[in-house]
DNA sequence: CGAGCGGTTGAGGCATGTCAAGAGTTGTGG
DNA sequence: CCACAACTCTTGACATGCCTCAACCGCTCG
């Protein structure tokens, strides 16, 4: 692990709190991996030995059942992923791709384990973390029952565009056909809808998103603050898609 | 507060590894409330005042937006709900009402703050909690995106009959309309669906449920321990609905 | 006994998935 | 540098899953 890198490992909420000691502990049990795009790097149902830390690259979280698959989220630097596995020493729920050339952390959940015990300011912060994360998920799954797919695309990209301060048109974080799977649907009826969302104030140029009338936009997403954020800790990490760990 | 009512939320995973004194203290600056059938005990966004215990009785937490509304969960005796926004001192997310006649006890949010920052055992059962619920949620996303309607009908009712021990019959413990938006369904189709699964083994009569075929009934819902469990702790409650908090 | 509610069934329509084909782009190896 | 392969994205045609609306049954409870 380059010394560089520990600073901004330590940044995070999940590690901040922590003492210098125990921070210095832990991170001497792990090291650090490159993955080459397209890479399977978790395969659901494994045990979960490790918490990763993406410190550079992209990984997408997705879920596998009876030979279908989708999307549940990205990952981007610098964020950690699969801590609920590593806690309950259980097999991962999701199986974990490069997007691109990915560096990852890998700290032992054994010691992550007992870290919590030994530090409480540790164990605040994963409680943190872990309460962030589920409102997270129950976020996700409230746009999934609640909305239909049109609304869930058009709350998507009018949510986008406030995480990159508002602006009128921004590049798509995600390819497409990703986004599709994560929204649940197919990329067939993706493109469909975003080319009748032309009508409701959004226009799509490749992979650029030109908001043309943010007003009639809005009226079809109705953004929710219970739904879309305001974002607790870590649910944004520059993918649009939050953090599922 | 009745004294025979303590050991029953002494015995729950989130209040049993903590100081017998700690969880005295806990309980002393708490309350009981009785909640008749069919009251709105908590709306969601509204601020995250008390951790929820059920003694007795049933609750729902369901969503809302636009209009429009689902159930998210059951959560029956004894069990706790809405940690996690307890713990990020942030709005519900979830609205709940009783089923049935309730009787909870009121944890205070702050509290409970306070305390798992004393007791670091405590600190690491609500570390444990957390992380289940969290998994709970996302195999309930993996199941709402992998699998269709009929599927996750044919799933449930195998998991439930499971759940009472591989039973070949037994009664639905919700309302089957409740259910049908629990999976993500209408009442209609939940109905049409229902009848059918006949020709894939499993029959109803009234809220009865018959496995005629469990072979048959498998090869449909194709169980999966990382979708369907075994469960994490707190996951199990009664209901079938897994506990989200 | 009648109102209200859960459940069922039918008819019809819309939303979404599937299959297929083609355009555009990217990456690779000759 | 070009040719080719592989992939994303798009579009069309079609099938179907699921929803909506409406009516009706049976039960429960005031």
């Amino acid at each position: 692990m380059r010394p560089e890198e520990l600073p901004e490992i330590r940044h995070l909420h999940l590690f901040r709190d922590m003492s210098q000691a125990n921070f210095e502990t832990l991170m001497a049990s792990s090291y650090a991996q490159n993955f080459p795009q397209g890479l399977e790097m978790v395969r659901q149902g494994d045990p979960a030995d490790f918490l990763h830390i993406v410190l550079e690259g992209a990984v997408e979280l997705f879920a596998q059942w009876s030979g279908r698959e989708c999307t549940m989220a990205v990952v981007r630097p610098v964020s950690t992923f699969i801590l609920a596995a590593c806690i309950r020493d259980a097999p991962y729920l999701m199986s974990a791709r490069t997007l691109e050339r990915t560096r990852i952390i890998l700290v032992p959940a054994s010691d992550l384990r007992a870290m919590f015990r030994r530090d409480s300011e540790f164990a605040v912060s994963v409680i943190n973390e872990l309460a962030s994360c589920y409102r997270s998920v129950v976020r996700n799954a409230k746009t999934l029952k609640l909305r239909n797919s049109r609304e869930r695309v058009a709350s998507y990209l009018l949510r986008q565009s406030l995480l990159v301060g508002g602006a009128q048109s921004y590049i798509l974080p995600v390819e497409k056909r990703l986004l599709a799977s994560y929204l649940g649907m197919t990329p067939e009826n993706m493109s469909r809808t975003l080319r009748t969302l032309e009508a409701d104030g959004v226009k799509m140029d490749g992979a650029r998103v030109i908001i043309t009338d943010r007003e009639k936009l809005t009226a079809l997403a109705i953004p929710d603050r219970l739904i879309d954020g305001p974002d607790d800790i870590a649910s944004t990490n520059g993918s649009g898609l939050p953090v599922a760990e």
